[in-house]
DNA sequence: CGGTCATCCGAGAGCGCTCTCACCTCCGCC
DNA sequence: GGCGGAGGTGAGAGCGCTCTCGGATGACCG
């Protein structure tokens, strides 16, 4: 911790050069219209005096902050916990910094941390957000949406409210799901099982509703519900040997279940793919190279969901300070790839 | 993605009130010296405007950011995908939050950002930083001592530069390997391997000096590298068995390395802790609570690290605002605790 | 009832930057 | 050689806030 220096102006620049300020801020903002040796100059001057922007002066008249908040809802924070929402974030923070903005991380927790986030994004400190809460009736998407704030969410909002303009990055889930069941039926399999995410989450949902597009009249014992976590999968593999001891696959809504899933199958004796086929979602590497066996799983991008949200909100941000950009930025949902390996 | 509103300045407020801006100002801000009715005056004024402070214009005269940068080195984005990272992160954000300063997120990849984050801190765009890395050698520290801002790292910095004034907040990793392998001792253990963490990164190194506090005269081939993985930890452990079949007792530098080991000592027939006894490190529950059997385990805490960090740092960013709370803020280490379940 | 303070409030000067607009220069053209 | 115009540059007015300082107000005492 040391001390503070007092930090060059503008004004100090100009000085050394020989200009006006007018001038130095044509250079330090990209020098159009200043011809070259004065160019030259201010450079040197800025160079020689360590001159960085005050940028909260330069807010102060732009109205830019070249700051967007993330914002994590507190049960995401689990999430958080699994590689997913690292790997988005990272996305998200190469984008953003491309483009030369900060990334303001704002994690919530309950209700009154719902009403501060409120008040920051209303409060105009940052150009735009990016949400991450996917659960149903979750209120913070609404707040958000009243404060007026140019907004992408991480995965299709689950909530009842006014939808008009929302705009969100997901992944095929449904689609995916499809594939995956469509896979194990391929291969002959006929009693397919499916373990579900927390099916508060809208992308539990989808994969669901996949499955179900395959299995159109599945035997209900067949869908059990878990929670995208190993132990959930565990257990509700248990529940679904005790009910239907003859099944002969499983579509796990995720890479963790399916790998919990795994371990019970063993440790009921059944060999897998032989006894019993299983696909999970996600292809987070660490977890699915590394079941026994190598798990089949349906891949989505991860961190091109996190790029793609912030190069969306950028858009819109830009836009909406007058620099029009084609039309309104719209939802992107992004394709899946079934990942072959020795599960399934 | 809604229209911008124009918002409410003080000066609003102040005529809305009937008052000065100064006066408006005042009661924004604390309200001190001024008397009840016109306080109330203003209150109601600001909740009818609804008028939120504009950060910039504030930031601009006070020269305070109320921002803290959380500075994240590249190799830790892998850390970022176990729990650990997101835990203290959850710490550090609930202590900014609580007093009101914002996280402003720093991922880093490469020389290019070690210079674009040295800029930014110079910059003065933030009170302060928290920053991790934790490697050997890693460029980051010097830089951030040099941009002059106040900062708390993570975790012992183990680089060579100046150590002046360098704040850290860690677990007590050496007195925690100790514990664990007096452990082992006192349970009989007399072959009692080691597999380290990657050994760039302080914690791995300080936790192999507490192995050797304990194991002074330790046979040098029950020691094996590993990268704080479980792929590591596997191929760390089929070493070990190579190299001394005869070892009864395996300490590891963290859990996820030591659920790798227990794979390859079930399937090499060995009984956990019958055969082998095993402790790990961290107390990671989704990893610790799971592995077959419970792992016996190093706690500390990490969420109250991140919690410090914060704590710390914030309070140093006061001292050098002018307000002097005790002397300079020096390093915390944090106890440890040992925790024991099945496998030792 | 006048004087002395303490207390409260408002006027106004910036913080460092951007951006408009007027001016100035210098070129090309008739 | 004079004049229009293009292209560069600088002066100056704010952006919305904080904070100092002087003036007004009222309490209290002699």
């Amino acid at each position: 911790m040391t001390e503070t220096a007092p930090r060059p102006t503008l004004e100090a620049v100009a000085a050394r050069a020989g200009v006006s300020r007018a001038t130095v801020s044509r250079v330090v903002n990209g020098g159009d219209g200043v011809r070259e040796p004065l160019v030259e100059r201010v450079r040197k001057a800025v160079e020689e005096l360590g001159y960085v922007p005050n940028q909260a002066a330069r807010s102060l008249v732009t109205r830019r902050h070249d700051a967007i908040a993330v914002v994590v809802a507190e049960p995401e924070t689990r999430v958080f916990a699994d590689p997913f929402f690292a790997l988005q974030l990272r996305g998200i923070s190469k984008e953003l910094t491309a483009h030369d903005n900060q990334l303001v991380l704002l994690l919530t927790e309950g209700r009154d941390d719902h009403a501060r986030v409120g008040r920051y994004l209303a409060g105009g400190h940052v150009d735009g957000a990016l949400v991450f809460s996917l659960h149903l009736d979750d209120p913070l998407p609404g707040l958000i949406q009243r404060a007026g704030v140019p907004t992408v969410f991480g995965g299709r909002p689950g909530w009842s409210g006014d939808r008009r303009g929302v705009v969100y990055v997901d992944s095929d889930n449904r689609g995916g799901a499809r594939d995956a069941v469509r896979h194990l039926a391929g291969l002959g399999r006929t009693r397919i099982a499916h373990i579900t995410g927390a099916l508060d989450q809208t992308s539990a949902v989808d994969r669901l509703d996949g499955y179900r597009d395959v299995m159109v009249d599945a035997d209900p014992d067949l869908i059990v519900e878990g929670d995208f976590t190993p132990s959930g999968g565990e257990r509700a593999m248990r529940e679904l040997l005790a009910r239907c001891p003859d099944l002969d696959a499983v579509f796990a809504a995720n890479d963790l279940t399916a790998a919990g899933a795994l371990r019970v199958l063993r440790a009921s004796g059944r060999q897998v793919p032989d006894d019993v086929a299983v696909v999970g979602f996600d292809d987070m590497l660490p977890v699915a190279e590394q079941t026994d066996p190598a798990l089949t799983t349906v891949r989505q991008d991860i961190e091109e969901m996190g790029r793609l949200m912030a190069r969306l909100l950028l858009r819109g941000v830009d836009r909406r300070a007058g620099e029009p950009v084609g039309g309104a930025p719209s939802s992107v949902v992004l394709p899946t790839t079934l990942v072959r390996r020795a599960s399934a």
